[in-house]
DNA sequence: ACCGTAGCGGACTGACGGTCCGTTTTCCAA
DNA sequence: TTGGAAAACGGACCGTCAGTCCGCTACGGT
């Protein structure tokens, strides 16, 4: 790798960083603005990362590396570690919203082409189906992630009176619990 | 209202319609496009429906209504009511994709500023309320619209083997359940 | 010091949503 | 029936943006 490469590659993780973070939609960042806040010109900025989804994914992972490094392990049970995982998530994704909500809206016309999203979910459908065999685990993990995407979070991020933390404790609580009285649907 | 443009408001509809259906990806369908097949100028177009959005929102109640027509008041308890509402929903969004998903996506930055999101969200987080009074029905109610979101729809159609009803079954009767033994988080 | 090449950068392209304004159509009043 | 004001039309036009292209630069091995 020549060092200009690798020079020019940290500029511009920092200036994209910065100016997601200054933005309040991340439609206000153009590939420009970024190319030319990190003093690059676009050719380099395109090489460098493919593509705008390319650029947002480097910018994302980075910021998750750097909070997985300040995780401590929890030996608890199925539901309490599922718990963990969503409030962690939210957490995340409300401290880099705009970030977020710019993967979630690139992601090749669906945010489920992600790669941490799958991991995610096999995570927390593993969980599910220990908790509760038999139930549809696949589609349950699903669900609880829904509640947890970036722009669910920014609305209601918007109106603060929800304390998000408890409804989603409330919500794996009812997923992880043995049902009684079912509906009969 | 002049007749030629009622006639052209129809038009538009049709062709419109036709195009998002016809689409894989609202993307897909540009406004060139629309105003095209409806052998309209673009003016004409932009001043019947105001943007992009003003027009998918006009074809999409379009659908509602005509959807609603077919509906029978059920006297269920709550939770079956909740269950109806969101299979309802999943088959509406699966029937007409794309358009929803054209909806979701240029919903101004969020698809939560949303009228028909919005009376959803209140029918569904009073049904709630009624059978759990002092959960967080606010919140579960967004969790489980979430579960129904157009690109979730959408991605759990590419691999057919998860059947969705049963799963908003199992989530829906976890969520209105008494839940026993919530863990301690 | 030299040179092959990986890397640079910004002018350029194509597409798209939205606007503007000269022209056409409608419809009512005389 | 006709005249004309106002409403509506339509497509050329604009600004913006993601992504490409290619002549130039500077890095690093020899």
């Amino acid at each position: 790798m020549r060092s200009d490469k690798a020079r020019n590659r940290e500029a511009v993780l920092a200036a994209a960083g910065r100016l997601f973070d200054r933005a309040g939609d991340p439609d206000e960042v153009s590939m420009d603005a970024v190319a030319a806040a990190a003093g690059v010109g676009k050719g380099t900025l395109f090489r460098g990362f493919g593509d705008r989804l390319g650029l947002i994914r480097a910018v994302y992972d980075e910021r998750v590396a750097a909070e997985l490094s300040a995780a401590e392990p929890s030996a608890a049970g199925p539901a309490d570690q599922a718990l963990d995982l969503l409030v962690r998530t939210w957490r995340f994704k409300r401290r880099h919203r705009v970030l977020s909500l710019a993967l979630e809206r690139a992601g090749y016309g669906s945010p489920y082409r992600n790669e941490s999203y799958a991991g995610l979910h096999a995570t927390l459908a593993g969980l599910i189906a220990r908790a509760r065999p038999g139930s549809p685990a696949g589609f349950l993990a699903h669900s609880l992630l829904a509640a947890v995407r970036s722009d669910l979070v920014e609305h209601l991020s918007d109106q603060p009176p929800i304390d998000v933390e408890a409804g989603l404790r409330d919500l794996v609580g009812s997923v992880f619990a043995e049902a009684r009285g079912r509906p009969a649907a």
